[in-house]
DNA sequence: TATTGTTGTAACTATTGACATTACATCGAG
DNA sequence: CTCGATGTAATGTCAATAGTTACAACAATA
C-alpha cells in the first residue's frame, strides 16, 4: 500500500524525453553515421543498455527498426508522421496520470467515490493532454533544433 | 545525476488527489463534525500526520484554515471559489512537468538543444493542463459527489 | 491553572523504485 | 568464424516515499 506523499515533487514521463532525443538523433545523423546504441548514448550521456531498453520500446510502437547483429536502428515512418504522442504512449505505460488513494474509507461518502468522481475528471484532463502531443511532430523538433543551431553560430 | 528510466510508470502528482479529498471532506462535514487531522484521515485512510503535512501546505495557500489547539479545519473560500489548479499548486512544486536529462552532450547539436526545444514545447503543454484545472470547482467536485451517492441509494 | 485533545514538526525506519553496470547469449555481415 | 552489435537478465547503489513515533506548542474548558 503506497500514498505517494512526500516533500518533493514526483513527475511523470521521465523516459519520454531521452525517447525523444534518440529518435532526433536517428532522423539527424541516420545518413552520416551508424547510430548504434553507443553513438545514442554518447549524446543523451547515458549508458548504452539504457539506449536499447528505449529503443526496444520504440520499435515495439512500430517507430524505428533496430539491426540485430550489425548494428544501428532507423526510422519507419517519416519525421512527420512521427507525434509526440506516439513517443509517449510507446514509453508510458497507459495507466492513469493521477495516482488517487487505492483504498479510502468505503464507509464514507467522499472516499467512497473519490476515485470515480476525481478520476473521471481527471482523465478528460489527460486526454487534453494526449491531443496537444498529437500536434507535435518529430519534424517540428527537428526545425527547432536547427533554428536553434543557427542562433549558435 | 539521475535519468529517471525503468519499468515502470511514474505518475506525477500524488499528493493532489489526497488534497482534493481532505477539501471535499471539509465542505460537506465541517458543519457536522469537527474536522481534524483524525478525522480526515479516516476517509483517506491514511496516517494523520499525512493529512497534517498536506492541510498545512492548503493553509500556506489560503484554502484553509486549521485551529492550532482545539483542531479541526474549515475552508477559507468557497466551493466555486476553489479550482483543481489551487489544489494542484498549493500540494506540488512549480517544476517542469517533464525531467528532460540534465547533461546531454553539450558537443552534440541535439544534446545541446534538446532542453531548449523540448522543455518549451512541453511547457505550452503544462499550461494547457493548467488550464483545464483552472475549470474545475470544488463545488464541480461536490456535486459530482452527491450524484454519486444519489445512484448509491 | 491543570487537563485534555489537537496541531505542527522533526526525527527515524522500512521499502520501493530508478538507474548504472556487468555479463552473456544471440545475431548478421564480412 | 570472427567481430561488433543487440537483447535482456541480474545485481548493486542510491534517493525518495511513506509510515510511524515522539514531543513541544496551543486553545478551550473544567
Amino acid at each position: 500500500m503506497r500514498f505517494f506523499y512526500g516533500d518533493d515533487t514526483v513527475q511523470f514521463s521521465f523516459r519520454m524525453p531521452v525517447a525523444v532525443q534518440i529518435l532526433l538523433c536517428i532522423a539527424k545523423f541516420g545518413g552520416m553515421f551508424k547510430t548504434t546504441s553507443t553513438f545514442l548514448a554518447s549524446s543523451v550521456n547515458v549508458h548504452p543498455v539504457i539506449i536499447r531498453k528505449t529503443l526496444g520500446q520504440l520499435r515495439n510502437a512500430g517507430l524505428v527498426e533496430v539491426a540485430a547483429g550489425v548494428g544501428g536502428a532507423k526510422l519507419m515512418k517519416k519525421p512527420q508522421d512521427i507525434t509526440l504522442q506516439d513517443i509517449f504512449q510507446a514509453v508510458e505505460d497507459d495507466e492513469d496520470l493521477f495516482h488517487i488513494q487505492d483504498n479510502p474509507n468505503p464507509r464514507c461518502p467522499v472516499g467512497r467515490n473519490i476515485k470515480l468522481v476525481l478520476g473521471s475528471r481527471l482523465s478528460t484532463v489527460k486526454e487534453h493532454m494526449l491531443a496537444d502531443f498529437s500536434q507535435i511532430t518529430l519534424e517540428d523538433l527537428l526545425a527547432d533544433v536547427a533554428k536553434a543551431e543557427e542562433k549558435q553560430q
